[in-house]
DNA sequence: GGTTGGCACTCGGCACCATGGAGTGCCAAC
DNA sequence: GTTGGCACTCCATGGTGCCGAGTGCCAACC
């Protein structure tokens, strides 16, 4: 494919997108001509015009139209331009210091997260809390809100915080709860969710109050590590959307909007953003979802690898690729830095 | 007002919101006398209309259009409809069921609220979780995460969940951390936000470690308890609205959209909610908040006096209010009885 | 052979207009 | 007070014609 593109073919294409970026309207070979220095004639263009749309970089509307570029055109461009900060070292600074003010309370700086991306970039933020599953368990909290009823409080040492309610078969009292308390904060210290499993797996299934206890508040434990994942995704400034031109026909928003307030099928979207090294560009059908098919989607991770999240923006695909990738990946790496 | 309203007269109104809430569409006199028994003419529905437009209850978008209830419109027909479930007996039961199978954590009881009320009715569901103002401490966890780093859990006797991280001036060790947590249960226990104010006033400022530990966790334990609440609101199903014919102009929606966005804003919106005995039912202009001009806004409070919160929804102004009514009201007893 | 200007052609967008129909207000008759 | 009749208004719809942007093709040129 690539072979194909004679340098000042690739020119024009990436003339063609960046102005098409700016305008959203199909784009002529005058104004191509007219505004970028491309040494040739509205004529040459033209020409190289009907080759990349034989390519299938970009497509024309209708016959007498511009043209406007594909999924694929947006591909090249990407792959293109990646590299280089768009942002000034003014607006970096200002994400720091943001960040600095904070408390650091985790579901805080997700928030917050959510809120420097998107104004950053006026599209929609996404941001996934690190998983529990690698996190290590630092303290458990039994706490009695009633003779049969508890709450089970995770700490790990992250500072993330997942809490569940348990229902006891019989009367519980508050005795019973602070030895099953202790009793767990020694054996669980510093353990992950599967260290959790065999603990359970090695508790025999007896009569006596104090096991069956540890047994129940032990499967609401298990439950926060390893099943606690549908409120890990938030997402912010979904109304930034609706500005964009391609959104004025509702019908187009709703699979989207739809798509973005279910916390679970955004974490499947998300999944296979862990498994990438550097900051991660899904155009419209690379993104293999219809609700997602008009849209791109740009994300990265930040943490380490085993204890990280993934920060992101949802925009339209003439999304102004380079400025998001940008932010995206100074996000990233300054919530690393606070975090690590 | 309501004393110019003869029978017939609000017969003839209370048709037409019916009408209007079901085709979406200016109401004409031929269509209501064919649809409902009005016992007259065109001709005398006509001269009914007249008055009702004169009086302020309807209004013609254009000179040869049919009727259109005002918001004073459909607030006599929400303040005559007002008793009676409209909901089967198989929908409250299954609402009720839905409720059983949970372990009633309180996060997952608000989402699921907001989950059973959009469902009912298709329109944005708003939840606010109760205010911690008025929760009791039943347990503190000061959880170190680093030298100079902890994590402070409250957990009041309703089984909310609220944490912040703290920063130590000095490097701070577990035990210390754990005498602190001692003294504050033994001290807090049972205890409300403004009781932790005065606690708070009582410590002196020293240089002692422990203390200024204490100080230090106190600060965030009222923070907790006293100034979180932007995360309290929850609000559900926002692309339902996006069905709804008169938002097919995005640029309505938007600031509707940015409102829900806001949880402060949002808060401010529900205040009054509190102080309302039963449902509340407030239509286009009387939310006095120009995102809101254009819908209703259904809501009721569950829980007692003190410790309750509050469900609602939020749809076009031509609702359907009965329904809409009775599913708040519903939900919020179901809450009620689940919680309390 | 690639590049260029010229030219005929296509088609969407927009303004304009005519028509049909829904619904009204008024009035005279009951 | 109610009713049917009637003239009137105005929106919605669909058809028409024009303009302009942009193309593809081609012959000429460097």
């Amino acid at each position: 494919m690539a072979a194909e593109l004679n340098p000042r073919r690739k020119a024009v294409l990436t003339a063609l997108v960046e102005e098409y970026i700016k305008s959203v309207q199909p784009v002529g070979s005058k104004a191509l001509v007219d505004r970028y220095s491309l040494g040739c004639s509205p004529a040459t263009v033209r020409s190289e015009l009907a080759a990349l749309e034989e390519t299938g970089y970009i497509y024309q509307p209708h016959v007498s139209a511009g043209r406007i570029p594909t999924d694929s055109g947006y591909r090249v461009f990407v792959d293109d331009v990646a590299g280089g900060s768009v942002l000034s070292a003014g607006e970096v600074e200002a994400i720091h210091t943001r960040y600095e003010r904070l408390e650091r309370e985790l579901t805080d700086v997700m928030r917050e997260t959510s809120v420097v991306l998107s104004a950053l970039t006026n599209y929609v933020a996404v941001v996934a809390a690190p998983t529990l599953r690698r996190a290590r368990i630092r303290r458990i909290s039994v706490v009695s809100l009633g003779p049969r009823r508890a709450l089970v409080v995770v700490v790990t040492d992250f500072g993330q915080v997942a809490n569940r309610a348990v229902d006891f078969d019989h009367d519980t009292d508050a005795t019973v709860l602070s030895d099953v308390e202790a009793y767990l904060n020694g054996m669980l210290d510093g353990m992950m969710g599967d260290g959790v499993l065999q603990v359970r797996d090695g508790v025999a299934e007896e009569c006596d109050v104090r096991v069956r206890a540890t047994l129940r508040v032990l499967d609401e434990v298990i439950d926060c590590m390893v099943e606690a994942d549908e409120d890990r995704v938030l997402t912010g400034s979904v109304s930034a959307l609706l500005a964009q031109p391609e959104f004025a026909d509702p019908g187009a928003v709703r699979p989207l909007l739809e798509l973005l307030e279910d916390g679970l099928s955004m974490l499947r979207v998300l999944s296979d953003v862990m498994s990438s090294r550097d900051v991660l560009v899904r155009i419209g059908h690379e993104n293999h979802n219809d609700a997602l098919e008009r849209v791109s989607f740009v994300a990265g991770r930040y943490g380490d690898g085993d204890s990280g999240g993934i920060v992101g923006v949802i925009g339209p695909t003439r999304m102004d690729y380079p400025r998001a990738v940008a932010s995206v990946r100074v996000v990233a790496d300054t919530l690393s830095d606070i975090l690590g």
